[in-house]
DNA sequence: ACACGGTAATCAAAATTTGAACAACAGCCC
DNA sequence: GGGCTGTTGTTCAAATTTTGATTACCGTGT
């Protein structure tokens, strides 16, 4: 039983992976140089600003960043402590609560966001032109939502 | 000076990001339920096999799998506990050591890869056609290399 | 041979992440 | 209302990773 990928589909996975892993390693030393945050805190960051309220729910956070609930946890009450965001009871739902960004959080963003950009630009997407571009929107989004439904771990066969 | 990305980059990005993120937590995750190897065990195990003499500077090694020293000091011990690589001092040079891929461990790769390669083309490779593929394949290939000189941390300006 | 500056890897302590167990609450059936 | 059962988040201990020294050795110059 032939399991394996044939030689153009491993190529490109190795090449994927490994360059992804050095591009993540890169953006976030100068995140972290620029700024002072982390890729995590910085994605926190991002995705509050975006929503109306500037709060979201816990569970919902954690789902979006990909992260386990007690980890979602402790990056919370770090950057609470840092004073980028307040963490709040939820109304609706007395369990819950919810991460709310602060006026200091927002600024945080402002002044990091340059940066990062720019960051993400210089190693990654001034190296494409318009039709790559595309063509990893199209593979990646495909990918994403496909990934969000699934439950994990499918061995192949055993 | 806008530092910002155009909506069609930004869109690319924001899908990279998310999908590769939860594509790795759920190779990592398929590949430990089926194997009992961390992705980082795994891809040393890769890495080892396929060189003359099995076996790799401590060095080499950590800059292929983009790891700390430390942390691949660490790497490398947990796996020489478990009987997967040994360690040896460097012949031409006192300094250093290599790690050195056991029979066992040669067997749990021919074990894992199976499944970790099912895993792969379930997850990703399946789902891309051919141009797709190629334009992984491109795209990633010089996005690696261009990675692999330039030194870190290039603040914008400021 | 001996000291010097530089590199390879390890070690110890601090920070982060994971996974299991837990507390507080919602929603539902009786 | 009172008792289940499933959620939502948190907490704690253990495992992992990072950071900053520290050790051992290389190559060079004297």
């Amino acid at each position: 039983m032939t399991e394996s990928l044939d030689n153009d589909r491993l190529t490109a996975w190795r090449a994927y992976i490994e360059a992804s892993q050095r591009l993540f390693t890169r953006l976030e030393d100068d995140l972290r140089v620029a700024s002072g945050l982390s890729f995590a805190d910085y994605h926190v960051l991002v995705l509050l600003s975006e929503v109306p309220g500037q709060r979201l729910r816990m569970g919902e956070l954690a789902g979006r960043l990909v992260f386990s609930p007690s980890r979602l946890t402790y990056q919370v009450s770090s950057m609470q402590r840092r004073g980028l965001v307040a963490r709040q009871p939820c109304p609706e739902d007395g369990r819950g609560s919810e991460a709310v960004l602060t006026a200091a959080g927002l600024l945080a963003l402002r002044e990091a966001a340059p940066h990062h950009l720019h960051s993400v630009r210089t190693h990654l997407m001034d190296d494409l032109d318009d039709a790559e571009i595309a063509c990893l929107t199209r593979i990646f989004t495909r990918l994403g939502q496909r990934l969000q439904g699934t439950a994990s771990a499918a061995p192949s066969d055993s």
